[in-house]
DNA sequence: CTGACTGCAAAACATTTGCAGCATA
DNA sequence: TATGCTGCAAATGTTTTGCAGTCAG
């Protein structure tokens, strides 16, 4: 399965005279094995668990590749360092963050993406890519989180040194 | 001038048992002279270049204080590291960052702001901050810029490490 | 005076890179 | 067989931290 991905992973690949080596498939199935936001060292580590040999270097080299395939997309969602995700063609889509647990949940609205058109048409700006994501608490964890919580669930990531972006 | 802030900070530094330095003051006002996205590095270099003694440290040190004390913003506008900007009380805005000059254009669009609303709704998500920025070309860009090198240009920021987000 | 602050240098982190040996097309 | 790949370890660049001396309130 994922055999489109993989197809153009593979025609990236050769395109460029590059090689499909064990250590790449390795990394490309692990991402496209669930549907999650993983960080490098998350793969590097569930890679070993299953006894493969690889390092952490080709690691960070073939998500480069994955990348700029176009087949995976690279996003900010912590504080530090990125997350991966692999992409279907063509769609696109945004982040809600959780503050407590660290879900990630898509989502995807069109009238901000046009609205978007519009101020970037006001300003004179052509927009190339964008990134927008709201942090919060999300709906499993906010039974057990009063808005006051909440807020100190802010401050808590905030000392942490984790999630907190400015606005 | 700026004294509204500067009492903000003042009473926020008292509040806790904190000191009002001449390092911090310095950094205050460095912050303060005018309206920009700066990085910490840029802060010390000014600050030194004015021949104050300073160290990086109590940069970095400060920045949080400011960022606590909620007049100063950290945002991620390169790829590596942030950006501090100081804040105006109650306002809000996101960034338009330009791939060629640097250049970050402000933008408020108060349309987007409340459909970020309906969408957390949508989800039950309780939304605690936000971050929403476009890259592109600025205006004063375009028009040595055509479309094909504006895609060019994106290229060459993702090789060089430079900006680029994903989507 | 005393707890908070500073500078320095070292540590921490995620990520990148140089290099010598290894393996895929 | 010839490039391109890999692992390793060292380098990077930003931010944080421990510590001993210094200073603001």
């Amino acid at each position: 399965m994922r055999t489109r991905e993989r197809d153009i992973f593979r025609k990236y690949l050769e395109r460029r005279g590059l090689k499909l080596t064990t250590e790449r498939q390795a990394v490309f199935d692990e991402l496209f094995a669930r549907h999650e936001h993983v960080e490098a060292d998350e793969i590097l580590v569930r890679l070993r668990g299953k006894g493969k040999k690889i390092s952490r270097a080709t690691i960070y080299r073939t998500l480069e590749l994955l990348v700029d395939s176009g087949i995976v997309g690279r996003v900010r969602i912590g504080e530090i360092g990125y997350r991966y995700e692999r992409l279907r063609a063509g769609e696109h889509h945004d982040h809600l963050i959780c503050n407590e647990c660290g879900r990630v949940i898509e989502f995807f609205e069109p009238r901000i993406e046009s609205l978007q058109d519009d101020v970037c048409e006001r300003y004179g700006f052509l927009p190339l890519s964008h990134s927008h994501q709201m942090r919060g608490i999300c709906r499993q964890c906010r039974p057990r989180t009063s808005v006051v919580e909440a807020v100190a669930s802010a401050e808590r990531a905030k000392a942490g040194r984790r999630p907190h972006l400015v606005h």
